[in-house]
DNA sequence: GTTGACACATAGCTAAACATAGTATAGATT
DNA sequence: AATCTATACTATGTTTAGCTATGTGTCAAC
């Protein structure tokens, strides 16, 4: 997928796959990763840095748990986070209908 | 609409609007405007560079006209131009059904 | 003992949307 | 006459956020 695309919809996909339960950043990338069929393979300096920020605003609680030597940071969404999905769902939807309105004027310059 | 969220989808709407055929800056924002119902209110700070840039990049080519002693920069699709809105429009449904996978996946928090 | 998957962190770069301000004309309002 | 509003473009600077690059460390496999 081409790169910045995903500018400022990062943070609704993130809750989204938190939604369904706890996970830790490495296992969200991977699930983010199958989801969309290998669209979005990110990169780990975009997904941790982004968890962090979530997190500092409150949307994300996280805590260490230790797995066979290797430690992990679980995240799950608090009560504001899940709030805040619901939010993203709704722009998210009047963005895309607003890119349809726009889109659907238009020609298509493949379509004679 | 929330100010971030089509990063990195401008050039797509700006094409799409010039698909319809040649216009001036200050049009393409108010078509833009009309054409979204109010959602996509682009401030001037935001169209300019983004012609100047498309057209540097060959997607757009641009003439001086006058009228009624307002001079205006019109702007039309280059062949160049209309190949690429092609592309960002398989480019946008790609990743409008990649975040749809997403988010389906994902429990609704308003609905049980 | 080196490679590769797992798992996290962060300093720094960059692009792009946006804020802000400035220039200038025409027409309506005061 | 003066001011305001809409029209129309330009330039400068800021900010945000995704990404690159690099570093740390564990474990299993080869």
């Amino acid at each position: 997928m081409r790169g910045q695309a995903l500018k400022g919809h990062l943070d609704l996909l993130l809750l989204a796959i938190l939604a369904d339960g706890a996970r830790h950043g490495y296992a969200i990338i991977d699930e983010l990763r199958e989801r969309s069929d290998e669209a979005f393979d990110l990169p780990e300096g975009t997904v941790y840095p982004a968890l962090h920020r979530l997190q500092k605003g409150g949307f994300l609680s996280s805590e260490w748990t230790e797995v066979q030597g290797r430690r992990r940071r679980t995240y799950r969404l608090t009560e504001q986070g899940r709030g805040a999905l619901g939010e993203q769902r709704v722009a998210w939807n009047n963005f895309t209908e607003a890119m349809s309105r726009v889109l659907k004027g238009a020609a298509w310059p493949d379509t004679p």
